[in-house]
DNA sequence: CAACCCACCTGACTGC
DNA sequence: TGCAGTCAGGTGGGTT
């Protein structure tokens, strides 16, 4: 479901609601999302502030305030939705009731975390201890920070022989690129998907740096891409799917040389490129 | 180490 | 109408 632009867009919707309340009461429905659930630790935050929502990759980051500043790790996996309203809001659809694994009420706001897959995630770690966390340790370079550029790039795919897409998608390289954004900054930049990432020039990584920063940003400002499940923080869909150009437009004609989209299947995930403008 | 493949889960959709 | 098969935006872990 959600890849870098849909977790910032969460991220921001969710940080003017959240920061500077106090979380007054959590409820736990079950004790495990993909992973357990440090169930005595996230009751440990309870009376405490939020002081902050952060991003990583495609974490979001909630920090709070008192004895080891403690931080909530949410992921949303493929389906999970963190939703906030009103308190008083009328109850939610019922067909979320078996699929809505926890809630914290922080006063006047309240967060449901519904995920039907269940691949989401919930962790709670020491602020001191996030870099050393199993999850983050390992993790590359953020595509909309400095620090990732053609040069990056170029250096990261040398002697790379696996597909430029799954090396877009490795987040031990760069983090926030799934498989919606990474076909779309291949046909930006004018790259095939199945190239050799070593085989790529210095100036076809500079294209492509450009192609994933502009992807994303484009797709942050639309609210992301709803395709399926994601939704907002106030369960409203993003608008970037109507700027595809290639995902989930098998078929049809290219927007840039209108020769046929294809999809091809890399590894059990779908690939859509453009065989006339992208080589 | 790199590359690949699988599993984890449910729901939506397709075709018979 | 029902049932089997397929697919879905993530990613850690295992194998080759």
């Amino acid at each position: 479901m959600p890849e870098l632009p849909e977790v910032e867009t969460v991220r921001a919707g969710a940080e003017p609601l959240l920061v500077g309340r106090r979380l007054c009461h959590v409820e736990l429905r079950r004790d495990d999302l993909r992973w357990p659930i440090p169930v005595p630790a996230v009751h440990a935050l309870v009376g405490r502030r939020c002081t902050a929502v952060r991003r990583r990759s495609k974490y979001l980051l909630l920090e709070f305030d008192g004895t080891s500043a403690p931080v909530a790790i949410v992921h949303l996996g493929m389906t999970g939705r963190f939703l906030v309203e009103p308190t008083t809001r009328a109850a939610p659809r019922p067909e979320w009731r078996l699929h809505e694994h926890w809630r914290w009420d922080f006063a006047e706001k309240l967060v449901r975390f519904v995920d039907p897959r269940r691949f989401g995630a919930l962790d709670v770690a020491p602020a001191a201890a996030l870099a050393t966390h199993p999850l983050l340790a390992s993790l590359g370079r953020e595509p909309l920070e400095p620090g990732f550029d053609g040069a990056f790039l170029h250096t990261a795919t040398r002697r790379r022989r696996t597909a430029i897409k799954s090396l877009l998608m490795d987040a031990r390289v760069l983090v926030g690129v799934g498989n919606i954004y990474a076909s779309e900054a291949c046909w930006r930049a004018g790259v095939r998907p199945r190239r050799a990432a070593g085989s790529l020039s210095r100036r076809e990584c500079e294209a492509l740096a450009t192609a994933v920063r502009d992807v994303l940003t484009s797709a942050i400002a639309a609210g992301g891409t709803s395709f399926r499940d994601y939704r907002g923080v106030g369960d409203d869909a993003g608008y970037f799917a109507r700027e595809l150009a290639v995902y989930e437009r098998a078929g049809e004609p290219c927007r840039r040389c209108r020769a046929i989209v294809r999809r091809t299947i890399d590894g059990a995930r779908s690939t859509y490129w453009c065989a006339g403008c992208q080589r």
